[in-house]
Parts: structure tokens; sequence; C-alpha cells
DNA sequence: TGACGTAATAACTCATAGTTATTGCCAAAC
DNA sequence: GTTTGGCAATAACTATGAGTTATTACGTCA
């Protein structure tokens, strides 16, 4: 059986005559019978009761109508949707997330997408540069957001935007007042920061400016969220750091001041693998990047 | 797109090797890449990743995988099914029934129906001999129930089986204790008896054998159920007619008498149209008369 | 660097889907 | 009763393309 057979079936089971079936095909008579008498044979079924003069489906040729174009549309219909991943318009996207995109970022990334490519399903998950450059490693996301730099020659790597971190520190503590602030008044002051493995790179430079301005910085306590170390520094705890987009989050008994040095910045940028053949993930890269520069 | 296309895409998508899997298809390697390459030409979709020494899906290619898989097993049904209607497996049958088909027949019928062919619906109707004449004519019934005799170029009529009528008297009369009874007794009884158009040849044979027995049949009342009948006769309105196999319905203040001479019989009947070409029909009567004489 | 495995390409063959011309059948018209 | 017309089937032929075998090109592994 042949898909041909089963349009030329289609043609004269709503003609009922092989003539004008063949015209409307922009087919020969001849051929047109021979291939329903093949497309019979193949199946062992009778589909018409035809004389020289009249032509007719027989019952099962009635159902085999319905079937044939059931048959037809599932094809159209497959290839549309096939024909849809393949132009990167359809598909899931697996996109890890860090603290700073999960807050201004993604309901907007989500947005887009939802208007912009509504058969993608994006899955948001949410870790630090090292999970996700592992986690894009081994396949478990498509797109990661991490800090940079970053070494990783089987991943394409592509800066969106910096920003700097200010400070948050408790209402009542004296720097509450002076603005802006430097690094040096960190010098003895209790830190909170947030773990290493976040952002080994910045969490690096950060030691080494203390150092440079001649003092080994004082963390007596970590925390991964932002809203979790805005509560130790509310609870006097210590200073800590949040990006400056996060200081629309309004937490009592914090005061937010930024750095005169700027000296803590962070380098976001977007990830995903070289080898990556989706066309979806590379459609939502090239969202994400418009995206993110109009916010 | 050609469902040889198809086969031998999913033959690839498993195998992911077009050697081993144009062996399994029993077909030369390079029949199988050009195959492939036409069908990704004619779909304008990569399917496959592919160098000399390794091949994958595209994602693409995947969403296919699941059509061309569907799609086959669509059609795989759908000949499944137009087959059975080809050999009468399955459809859909409407049949006609009478008064007396439809107590102790019609059950047995569908019982047997459910069994034997799961995949037919019967839908069943009521009327008379001429009703069902007529709707078999208009096609709203495929297979009737018929009292004989009957002149109908149109349509095939088979005997199934003779049985005679009795007669069901008022508790309290006279003839409750005579037995048998003759058609003579029937001379001056007030009589309750069906319609003409049930069944008119018995109707007028019935006049004609109460005019060969010297009198003209008094009847008082006609109604076409037995059972309204049976009802009119315990009131005591008169003495009516049912068909043997009813007795089994006791009625109350009703007694029940054969007839001696067994005078008012009737010959069943099954009709179908000459021209009947669903083999369904066909099956369900041959199913009818062989289950017609077990009872 | 050479051997191996593999998909693609080339050149060819043959099956078959298409063509036109013709036949045979039945219905309707004269 | 005969003829005409309409229509599906058949016959004979053509050409497209699905298959073949032999070869090539390329990347991996020893």
């Amino acid at each position: 059986m042949e898909f041909r057979q089963l349009k030329y079936f289609i043609a004269v089971a709503e003609a009922l005559h092989f003539g004008r079936a063949a015209e409307s095909l922009h087919l020969s008579q001849p051929a047109l019978s021979k291939q329903i008498q093949a497309l019979e044979d193949s199946l062992e079924i009778q589909l018409f009761d035809r004389t020289k003069h009249w032509v007719k489906l027989t019952p099962a040729g009635q159902k085999f109508l319905e079937v044939a174009r059931s048959v037809l549309q599932n094809v159209e219909e497959g290839i549309q949707i096939t024909r849809q991943i393949a132009d990167g318009r359809a598909g899931i996207v697996r996109v890890g997330l860090t603290e700073a995109s999960l807050f201004c970022l993604a309901p907007s990334i989500l947005r887009t997408c939802r208007k912009r490519y509504p058969q993608v399903d994006l899955l948001l998950s949410s870790g630090g540069t090292e999970t996700h450059v592992e986690a894009l490693r081994t396949h478990q996301i498509d797109i990661g957001f991490v800090y940079l730099p970053i070494r990783e020659p089987t991943l394409v790597v592509e800066p969106l935007y910096e920003e700097s971190y200010i400070a948050a520190l408790p209402e009542s503590h004296p720097l509450a007042k002076k603005q802006p602030i430097s690094i040096h008044d960190l010098a003895n002051e209790p830190l909170i920061f947030y773990p290493r493995s976040l952002a080994p790179v910045l969490y690096a430079n950060f030691i080494k400016s203390c150092e440079q301005a001649g003092f080994v910085p004082n963390i007596v306590q970590e925390a991964e969220l932002a809203q979790t170390r805005l509560g130790l520094a509310a609870a006097g705890v210590g200073i800590t750091f949040v990006l400056a987009d996060v200081k629309t989050l309004s937490a009592k008994g914090v005061v937010y001041q930024p750095f005169a040095d700027n000296f803590l910045t962070l380098k976001l940028a977007l990830a995903w693998r070289c080898t990556e053949s989706s066309s979806v993930v590379h459609e939502i890269v090239k969202m994400i990047q418009t995206t993110v520069p109009e916010l």
C-alpha cells in the first residue's frame, strides 16, 4: 500500500467516478483504475462495487475512506510538529537559572517565550555556576546562566551584562549613614558572604581585593540565597552583599549602600554546549540575549 | 513521502547504523541511504546527524520517529477494522423484530451476537410485516422478521419456523374448562384480535377459517401487543389469541387453551434485500438462522 | 601512517506508475 | 430492436526511480 493509492482512493470515493477523479488528480483514467485495483489486491478487500455504469463504496470501503483520511491527516500533522521542532519553534528547553537571574529575569523570559514560542516548554531549575557547568556536560540542562570567567572548552559562553554588588547593613550600623562606603570600611567588620562554590572566581576576587586593601575579610557566615543573607544582616549578624537589582526587595531592618570603588562586580553570561544540535535551544538563547538588555 | 520510507526510517532510527538497518530490511546500504536522503529532501527536514562513523537522530528526527510509528500503527489498525467489516465480523446491522420475536428470540440473538461477533452492533426496532417490508425497501433496516406469505421480489425471504396460536380466555369463561377447544366454539363469542396491518394474510386466513366454520367472527376490539390483549381478556372483554410461546407470560385472570384443529398458525420468516452488499448482514442472517432452531 | 569501518556516490538494471489507444458492457434514446 | 454514448477495464508501450554492485571519501584506531 502506498500514500499515492490512499490519495487516489479518496478522490474516487469522493467523486464515485473514475474519469472525473482521474481528472481532478491530473491523471489518466486507466492509471487510476490500475492503482485502485492494486490497492484492493494488496489489501485483499473490495473497496468499490462497480459496473461500467456506476461506482459505489462497499461498507468496508466506507470505513477505509475514514481510515485513509485520518492517516493522511495524521501524517500532515506529524510533519507540522516535526518541522516546528526542526525550526526551533517547538520543543523542551531546560534552563539553569542563578539566584540573580531568578528574581528579575525569569518572569520576563517566561513571558516572552510563551508569547513568541507558544509550542516551547521551558523547564527552569536553579543552581550555581559550577553545578550548571556540570549539568550542561551531563545533558541535564540545555542552557545555563553562569558567572564569568569560565574555562570550559565544550561550552559556548556569551556575556549578558555586568552588575555590581551593593552592601546591605543592619539599620543600626554606623556605616548606614556614610555614603558611599568603600572597601576599606569592611576591615574588621563581620561579613556574611555566599558559599564559594556559587561563583568561585568572584569569591576569590573578593578575598584578593580585601587583601590588596590590607585586610583579611572576616566572614562569619555563608548563605546561598540573598533573602537569607538579608535576614542575617537585619538580625545584626554582619554586613552582606546583594546584586544592585535585588534592592527592590525591601527588607526590614536593612539599609543598602553602594560602594564608591565598585570593587565587587559580577559578569553574568549564558552558556550552552558547543555540540548543541537542537535548534530550539539556539532560538531560546537568541530570545534570552535580546530580552535581557531590554530590562 | 512513501510508506517504504517511513519503514526504512524507523529501521535506521532503531539501529542507528545504515549498514545493519539495510541488512534487517534485506536491502543494500546505498538504497537505504538514498531513500533516507529522499525522505529528508521531501520533508525539507534533517532527521539524522551523521558522519562516516556515527548516526544519531536530530530532535526533529526523534519526533518524526514517534510520528512514523503511530502512522504505521494507525494504518495497520485501520486495515484490521476494514477487513473485519469486509468479512462481516464488524459493523452495524438494523434488525426489525416482530411482537413474537421480541419476547423469546431477541435476548438469545443479542447474546449470541455479542459472543460470536463482538464488533457487530445490532440495532433493534419492532414493527409489523408491512412496516418491515417498507423499512427494508427504504434502507431503514437491514433484516426484518416477517410473517409469510410475502410477495416482494426485491427481498430474499427465508422461513424460520411455524408456530400456532392458542386461545386466551377470561378465567371465568365456560370454555376455560373444556380442553381442547375448537374453532366452532368461537362462534358468537366476543373476540379480541390484532390489527389487520400486522399480518394481513394471517388476518384474512382467520376470517376465512371462521366463515368456513359457518360464522362471521365477532371482533369487538383490536390491539397490537399480546400484553394489551391479555389485559383485555382478563377484564372479561372477550377471547383473544397469543402465540404458543407467549404463554410463559403468566397473566392473572387468564387461562390458555390450545386449539384442537390448530387452525390459526403463523409462519415466521427472515427477509433482507436481494441487493444487500454488506457481508455483516449476511453473517447475522446466518447467525439468526442457526440460533433460532436451537430455541 | 596505514588499516578498518562506514556512509555517500556512480553507473547500471529492472520493476512499475504513468501514457495513449482500444475494447466491452450496459443504459438510454431513436 | 437497433444505435449511440458513457464509462471502466484492458493492452501495449514509455520513462521514472528503486533497487543492484563497485567504488570513493572520510574519520578512528592501532
